[in-house]
RNA sequence: GGGCGCUUAGCUCAGUUGGUCAGAGCGCUGCGCUUACAACGCAGUGGUCGGGGGUUCGAGUCCCUCAGCGCCCA
């Protein structure tokens, strides 16, 4: 095909050009008939569905899509779906300040309710039914945005198999993998003490806790002896708890306190008789040295209570206030404890903590004033008030929180997989190290995937927990809240003798754990399954290894025994201009689609491609600028060679400086494909850029004049037919960065897609020419232009004389180049002579003034 | 408290296995409209490679130590 390029090539529109041509096309289909060999699956991370994307994920999908295209120009069929995180909390959030509404499932469902157009100043409380009905809905909306900007990004997906994870497909999943979990006994429900935002009134998992530095104070509390035992003062951050007290622990080493273990004291104001253990847990150094167990007030103490077990005198409820009914006292209480607690039924932590340290002091067993101190506080990561802890029935998922063999079992399998880079496992192998639960996967939640059991209800009507019904998986999706179980009829539900469902829905990692199975059709389509699973690559960020990453392969492990997937390739964090990292709560997100539009999809996919991997990268427009330029040489570039070549015929190539270029270009490819196999992007860019700048620069200015002889001349084929060869390869090295340009100079002179196209080889092109020629070529061409820019003259300004010192070497290559740098550097008579390193003594002519 | 990473030109960063490795881009300065490119090109300026010690013929590069920054875990 006769190359044709534009007048005036522009960056302009290029988005708007190719992004339905590559739809149309179907470029990015996947091809469902290769096999598992000829495949390469990339396991998506889907972006949780919150309102927006900001830099961070278009900075990771886009160092990500360089790799699928690379890829794919190698020859690989790509399975790379899209999918949506639109189940659980964010969502539920995001619905409730959106619409104004709160979900209240004790409410009917109200067949004429519709959302208000703006949200009021009180929450609406509405049914479940309607509640799930506007998550349904709002989701659909934003993942229509996020797709927009994907696909204005260039990410090369099949848009034909995105997925959510609560759609149908993730649910028959979620449900299925749990069931089969249950049936293994690697899924267990227990009744257990439970880290609980009073808030949102779910359970929160260890994954999704973190500890905030928080300022409290230290209250000291007076125990009183009996039997003629010494008052013990104690200290503690939290006597609002004092009701829930059920020993004092000190360590056993403590002289302090040694003996006094065993001992009886009576708790103030209530008066109850609780006993003096000891713990090696207790700090010696925290407060006095002995602190109050309540049940509960934090981890240590559930810690103790269950070690030394104690009795459980339960106080808090899941709505934060304090319960309205006495805990059990125990056997000698004065009577006083009744009375006093009955003050403090109902009220919140906050103000029960108030009302008990007047109490306190009222009584004279509050010793001293309260000593203000910072420490660190147990909150839900997206929570505003400390977690509590309450007991209730929950669903686990073990992963060797509790279990050293099964542990080493998933530090074996971190080892076993490809991490890039390397040093990033170590964040996984602490995290399991870490880890002290089971999986905590149930939430008190609406919108997610239901647990799919019932409970039979004994004649009582309790249920009975330990003789779950399980649907078949046949049936799957369900709801157990309006399915039924078998042999069960609908009016026996909630009724003694019949049944009850199971009230909660799974955790959103619960099911997004199981994306490389979603997507690659576990269970619905065997087919699909077996060509895609277990997938090639798992990219995303490092903040959720600990959680995605190792839950998913928990999962892989108990369902597949293998790994998800083989390699995983973890991007750093994006940090606004100023180098801080961005959240919300700082208000320094940026966001990305004014950025695309401004600088064009390219420039930023050069900044995100720049950014090495797993290294942290501020928000550069600078660097998105560089990308800019970048695009536009290779549009003029690529117009000025294609110009040349013309219909003119291109040759053999013969010149010893052609030969050279190519050689230098064949070992930038090998580095290129190298670096690309490691998931270095980045270095593959870089190296691509450098021959690049030395290509556009030296090179073309070096064979202009040559390249531009007679069809015939030899010299000038061999010219035109490396400059050819040379573009053709550099367009494809840039192809799975520049996305929109290389299409755009492809499309010029070649037929079909460039990002269908062939990955450069060195053996397409020339591996036996002496490098120093075009190196020796460019330095005195250089050397030359220096010489006219420090007498402040035009590059056009001829050099009546230049002198090359140099090597016998590199003199040698150079004289395989005389005619082309006399031509570039307009130089009348060059000559050389012998010496031990270079130098140019140039003579300019004098200017026509 | 433990672990990991980082500290190279004014700024942002490259520097594989120790031997032209002291680099790139941005910024700044100068020159230039040359048959691709003036929202551009060419050229120049610029650093005792965080401090100290050690191994070695030779160390941004390996070891020890100190300091600062960031992240993760407790």
């Amino acid at each position: 095909m006769s190359p044709q390029s534009p007048e005036k090539p522009s960056l302009d529109g290029l988005e708007q050009k190719w992004g339905p041509q590559w739809e149309a096309d179907r470029i990015y289909a996947f091809d469902r008939s290769k096999t598992r060999d000829e495949i390469f699956a990339i396991d998506t991370p889907p972006p949780t569905v919150s309102g927006s994307l900001h830099m961070g994920s278009v900075f990771g999908y886009a160092q990500t899509d360089t790799i699928a295209r690379q890829r794919r120009m190698l020859g690989l069929e790509l399975f790379y779906p899209m999918g949506w995180d639109d189940n659980g909390l964010a969502t539920e959030r995001r619905v409730q300040n959106y619409f104004g509404v709160r979900c209240d499932p004790t409410l009917p469902v109200d067949p004429d309710f519709a959302p208000p157009e703006k949200p009021g100043d009180r929450e609406i409380p509405i049914a479940r039914q309607s509640f799930v009905e506007l998550c349904d809905q709002l989701v659909v909306e934003d993942e229509k945005k996020f797709e927009e900007l994907w696909r204005q990004l260039g990410l090369s997906v099949d848009w034909s198999m995105t997925y959510t994870t609560i759609g149908t497909a993730s649910r028959r999943a979620s449900q299925r993998a749990f069931l089969r979990m249950l049936g293994r006994d690697e899924a267990y429900s227990a009744e257990a003490p439970t880290l609980w935002d009073v808030d949102d009134r779910t359970a929160v998992a260890q994954a999704e806790l973190e500890d905030r530095d928080t300022p409290g104070a230290y209250h000291a509390l007076t125990f009183h002896g009996v039997d003629g035992g010494a008052d013990i003062v104690i200290e503690t951050t939290r006597p609002e708890l004092l009701p829930a007290c059920v020993a004092l622990v000190a360590h056993p080493d403590d002289e302090r306190f040694r003996g006094r273990f065993g001992e009886q004291v009576r708790t103030p104001l209530f008066g109850v008789s609780v006993p003096v253990v000891a713990h090696a847990l207790a700090d010696p150094d925290k407060g006095s040295g002995i602190a109050m167990i309540c049940t509960f007030g934090d981890t240590s103490d559930v810690v103790w209570w269950r070690e030394l077990q104690l009795p459980l005198r339960n106080i808090l409820g899941r709505d934060g206030r304090l319960l309205a009914d006495d805990p059990e006292w125990g056997s000698d209480v004065d009577g006083a404890a009744s009375g006093r607690y009955a003050e403090l039924a109902g009220k919140t932590v906050k103000q029960a903590r108030k009302r008990i340290v007047e109490l306190l002091v009222e009584s004279g067993e509050l010793a001293g004033e309260p000593k203000p101190i910072s420490h660190p506080v147990k909150f839900y990561e997206r929570g505003s008030r400390p977690l509590e802890i309450v007991t209730s029935r929950q669903w686990y998922f073990r992963n060797g929180g509790r279990d050293p063999e099964l542990r080493d079992t998933f530090l074996a399998r971190g080892a076993e997989l490809q991490w890039h880079p390397r040093h990033m496992r170590q964040r996984y192998d602490s995290w399991v190290d870490g880890l002290n639960t089971d999986w905590l996967v149930s939430r008190q939640r609406f919108f997610g995937v239901p647990i799919p059991v019932w409970y039979p209800l004994d004649a009582q009507g309790e249920p009975r927990w330990d003789a779950p019904l399980l649907p078949p998986e046949s049936d799957l999706p369900i709801d157990p809240a309006s399915d039924l179980p078998a042999n069960y009829t609908a009016d026996q539900r909630g009724r003694a003798g019949g049944f009850m469902a199971d009230p909660d829905v799974m955790d959103t990692w619960a099911t997004s754990s199981l994306t490389p199975q979603i997507a690659t059709g576990w269970g619905d389509d065997d087919d699909l399954f077996s060509r895609t699973f277990p997938m090639d690559l798992r990219p995303q960020g490092p903040e959720i290894i600990r959680t995605w990453l190792f839950d998913t392969i928990v999962r892989a492990h108990f369902e597949h025994g293998t790994l998800p997937w083989r390699d995983t390739a973890i991007n750093g964090w994006v940090l606004d201009p100023d180098r801080k990292k961005m959240s919300k709560s700082k208000g320094n997100v940026v966001t990305p689609m004014p950025l695309l539009e401004k600088h064009g999809s390219d420039a930023i996919r050069y900044w995100a491609a720049s950014g090495r991997p797993g290294t942290d990268t501020a928000v550069d427009e600078g660097q998105m600028k560089v990308g800019r330029r970048l695009s536009i040489k290779l549009l003029n570039v690529s117009k000025f060679v294609l110009g040349v070549m013309g219909d003119a015929p291109a040759g053999a190539i013969t010149a010893p400086i052609d030969r050279s270029m190519l050689t230098a270009l064949a070992a930038t490819v090998g580095e290129c494909t190298q670096a690309f196999a490691a998931y270095d992007y980045a270095r593959a860019l870089e190296r691509a850029e450098r021959f690049f700048w030395d290509f556009c620069d030296d090179y073309v200015e070096l064979v202009k004049h040559r390249a531009y002889a007679d069809a015939d001349d030899l010299d000038a084929q061999s010219a035109r037919g490396a400059l050819g060869i040379a573009l053709s390869v550099l367009q494809r090295l840039f192809a799975p960065f520049l996305v929109y340009v290389t299409e755009e100079v492809w499309s010029w002179w070649q037929e079909g897609s460039i990002h269908r196209a062939a990955w450069p080889t060195t053996g397409e092109l020339v591996t036996d020419g002496e490098p120093l020629v075009f190196v020796v070529a460019a330095d005195v061409l250089g050397a030359v232009r220096k010489a006219k820019s420090e007498a402040k003259v035009s590059m056009r300004t001829e050099a009546s004389s230049v002198v090359v010192v140099d090597t016998t070497a590199r003199l040698g290559a150079l004289s395989g180049a005389v005619s082309d740098v006399r031509n570039a550097g307009v130089i009348t008579d060059l000559s050389t002579t012998v010496g031990d390193a270079l130098s140019v003594a140039v003579t300019l002519a004098p200017t026509p003034s």
